[in-house]
DNA sequence: TCTGGGGTCCTAGGACCC
DNA sequence: TCTGGGGTCCTAGGACCC
């Protein structure tokens, strides 16, 4: 049996931001999305307010002055560099992991005779070398690990640790947690099965995976399975290719005219390109989507989308910049006030063994290929320096964030001072 | 006034093949 | 008028995750 464990960092962002603002340990921190639209992250005192991740700042912005949250605006510069410090710290304690998203990863703890008194040296470990507190839930399968996380979180009293190997344990903390907590349950799942008259995920494991397979999907017959102790998701080692790459953003304030629009989409474009040959991938379709607010209930509504087809996969920013504006120019509709757009790249095969192209030389595409590689190494820290025509060279131009912290670990100019 | 960004997986249905 | 059985591939849409 294999011993999964759960490590995720707790108000992740919020502890980024206080780590180079010790005074604000135990003050409220709430960290804001993109645009400074809305609360993604919270400390543990603003959860306690009763403010929910993904409210809009200006509904909640009167509540959070009065009771002095320390507001921020994102930094995905320092949380990428922290989330980087954190896994090789967690690589170093377990030689099988997979880095789940920015702030948590599954380990492999299997063969470990005290996994309890592993996670807590996790724990210290993670925050004496980066100062990040963590919380670990250990279990047989990753659905059970994560509902351990959650636990290790919710009750103080467990310190962060929660170890679920056991499987009365299991039962006892399925029985007092809501169905909606189990991971592959959100909101649409959790009403329909409250309905059924299942609200305890001690409810759910009790199902018969027959059923719930016909009256839901295999997907949910899977975590009833994995529930019950029975593993049916391996962790993840290596992670896979990725599938599309998505570049989109709203915009700080509307974009009326194309001259703007069609830079923005030339922006998206050379990033999108950009991140394809980070993967060392070529995209066949690149997809364009433009689109007017839909919280303007008033104004009148536009939002489309194109797909266009490349000639041969590619990687090359000119190539994808062509097909992204040639797509935009047969959606684009004039005299409407454009809050997103975004340009999202499919259809992927491995640059090293790509087809060539009937009617392009070889010599040809291995020269784009150089100039490529060579943008991207004058362009490989901070600001970009060289760019295409299209695009707009000035980075901050669409993006509110009047609130951001300096980026204290990447960027010379804004070490810390002590 | 002000509502994020980037992903994955699964299913159903249509077009098409022999 | 009747119209098999077995399959692939693609797309759109819906659910989920952080």
């Amino acid at each position: 049996m294999t011993t999964f464990a759960l490590v995720d960092c707790n108000n992740f962002y919020a502890s980024c931001e206080r780590l180079f603002r010790p005074e604000l340990k135990n003050q409220p921190v709430a960290v804001l999305s993109n645009n400074d639209g809305c609360i993604v992250a919270r400390s543990q005192e603003v959860k306690a307010l009763g403010i929910k991740t993904g409210t809009p700042l200006f509904k909640v912005l009167p509540l959070l002055r009065q009771q002095h949250v320390h507001i921020f605006s994102s930094n995905y510069t320092l949380y990428g560099d922290l989330s980087a410090r954190v896994m090789s710290t967690l690589e170093e304690l377990s030689p099988i992991i997979e880095i789940y998203s920015i702030d948590e990863a599954f380990l492999n703890l299997s063969g470990i005779s005290d996994p309890s008194a592993y996670g807590k040296q996790i724990r210290t470990r993670v925050y004496k070398d980066v100062g990040i507190p963590v919380s670990v839930g250990i279990a047989p399968t990753k659905t059970l690990a994560k509902l351990a996380n959650y636990a290790a979180k919710k009750y103080p009293a467990t310190a962060g640790v929660v170890n679920l190997m056991d499987a009365q344990r299991q039962q006892r903390l399925l029985a007092i947690t809501p169905v909606a907590e189990v991971w592959g349950v959100g909101r649409k799942l959790s009403a329909s099965l409250n309905n059924s008259g299942i609200t305890t995920a001690l409810e759910l494991a009790q199902q018969k995976g027959s059923r719930i397979r016909r009256h839901y999907s295999v997907v949910l017959e899977r975590t009833v399975r994995e529930l019950n102790g029975e593993a049916c998701l391996d962790l993840d080692n290596a992670p896979a290719a990725k599938q599309q790459i998505v570049c989109s953003r709203s915009f700080g304030s509307r974009i009326n005219d194309y001259a703007s629009l069609r830079e923005t989409i030339c922006e998206f474009a050379a990033r999108a390109a950009q991140k394809l040959r980070r993967e060392r991938q070529l995209a066949s379709n690149v997809n364009v989507f433009i689109r007017t607010s839909p919280f303007l209930d008033n104004a009148a509504q536009y939002a489309n989308s194109a797909t266009l087809r490349l000639a041969y996969p590619s990687s090359d920013s000119g190539a994808i910049i062509a097909a992204a504006t040639t797509a935009l120019d047969s959606i684009y509709k004039a005299d409407y006030p454009y809050a997103k757009a975004g340009v999202m790249l499919a259809d992927f095969c491995s640059a090293r063994r790509s087809q060539l192209s009937l009617f392009q030389a070889p010599a040809q595409t291995a020269q784009r290929d150089k100039l490529m590689q060579t943008i991207d190494n004058i362009n490989h820290s901070g600001t970009a320096k060289v760019w295409f025509g299209g695009q707009r060279p000035v980075k901050d131009w669409f993006m509110q964030r009047d609130m951001v912290s300096p980026a204290y670990t990447t960027n010379w100019d804004c070490l810390p001072l002590v």
